[in-house]
DNA sequence: CCAAGATTTTTGGCATACCAGATGCCAGAC
DNA sequence: GTCTGGCATCTGGTATGCCAAAAATCTTGG
């Protein structure tokens, strides 16, 4: 009733349809401090220390510059990620993973690349499967990942994110994302053993083949069982750095 | 050092040894709000009307006798889990999953729920497996679940909730049941259909069947297929309620 | 009667004050 | 010297109040 007839109106601004893209809502503090403290959890080295890592409200809204209250909503947003867990009247503590906790992630992270796999053998372009080799075309016979673990490694995570990317389902590579946030940190501890680098680039090779050949059944084994042994090497090798 | 030799102390309380357990924690209001509205959310039918579902702060927290505060960190987890957004001075809304989203996170359950029928056919007992079977001894050829569809659509959660379960892999549990709630609210509108139902059942028992025989690759397969034989039906006949 | 502008109201964001449980230090009793 | 009760203090939990942006409503000039 009220709303129809306007569609000449505007004057002002209608013609020209300026390509403004709704200035930023400049985030809140909230999110500001959520993603200020996420970033500081990942970065940190959770297992250094055997006392548990410990956050301060107060000490966190004085460092930030900002009141306790967008401090508190952003601690409440990552204890749903499960990166802290506050404990009334005790304080707050950063989570720290059991190896098991981590192996059952792996695996997880499993269940969703081999889906990834399994839907990029009907829906991408060949084009865009064969790039992903390009993420290891500075490693070779002539320039072993042996010998770069950390550049290789960044290359690895990469790989598996353009991976799954290419599934072109947000929820796969959302939940994925959520996994490799949480392994990580503890993945650069364990990935540094020679035996495992040097079998994970003809793993990936292998897994692009299956791809670009559309064969879904073998894509998808293949990117499971890459992953899978990932799981069995951390519980096989992973130190015990755990409480 | 100084636990010791104290065995033959506590003189007052020692030999009655009072039996009080542990006095309960009080869950934070916090915690209470985010359950309250968890479940207000998910049981009311959010694709009912045209236009979004909003929450206002200061109405909630009249209606739950608390301060805004704890609402406002109960939406902010909520917001986390994906439920609400909350829109800067303009409201906090209600998500409305798009088909699309639904069938993608269908999809996730089913690369989930297939890994964990793998694990299951390594790792869980026989007795357990074929106890599976008890969600649906309710049902068969004299009393066809097309005919008590809203009873077979919980035996139907149960027995998927209760198969992952056997993974005992609690990441797989806590993904799957993440995405059940999102998915469930949609599901309602769309499982009334008597032929999926039909097909539904006997696919149940194949998996069972499956894991009973320890057939890694079969029960994977089975288990797979089945969900995104979910995935699919709601693609292609999922109602358009939708924005 | 209508549209443009001014004004009031609504709504989430943030800061602050105060509360109560949990700890830890310390004086006083034995 | 050791144990115990009490008190200062630390920490998260909750309630309030105010702010600014956005929406809704009212006002006013044509």
């Amino acid at each position: 009733m009220s709303t129809e007839k306007t569609n000449k109106a505007l004057p002002i601004m209608a013609e020209a349809d300026i390509a403004i893209a709704r200035i930023a809502p400049e985030t809140s503090f909230k999110n500001k401090a959520y993603e200020a403290l996420k970033e500081a959890i990942l970065k940190m080295d959770i297992y250094a220390s055997p006392e548990p890592v410990m956050l301060d409200e107060r000490a966190l809204s004085e460092r930030l510059g900002v009141s306790r209250t967008p401090i508190r909503e952003a601690i409440a947003m990552l204890e749903q990620d499960g990166f802290v867990k506050t404990v009334p009247r005790r304080g707050i503590v950063v989570v720290r993973r059991t190896k098991s906790e981590i192996v059952d992630m792996i695996r997880a992270w499993a269940a969703l690349e081999s889906m990834a796999a399994r839907m990029i053998t009907t829906i991408a372009r060949k084009k865009d499967i064969s790039a992903l080799r390009d993420y290891f075309k500075d490693f070779g016979k002539d320039r072993p990942p042996q010998e770069h673990i950390e550049e290789y490694s960044k290359a690895n995570i990469a790989f598996h994110q353009a991976l799954i990317s290419l599934s072109e389902s947000p929820v796969l590579v959302d939940m994925t994302n959520d996994i490799l946030l949480h392994v990580r940190g503890y993945r650069q501890l364990t990935i540094g053993r020679t035996d495992r680098i040097a079998a994970s680039l003809p793993e990936h090779l292998a897994i692009i083949e299956a791809l670009e050949e559309r064969n879904t059944e073998l894509a998808e084994k293949r990117a499971r069982d890459h992953t899978l042994g990932l799981a069995t090497y951390v519980e096989t090798h992973g130190q015990e750095l755990f409480s």
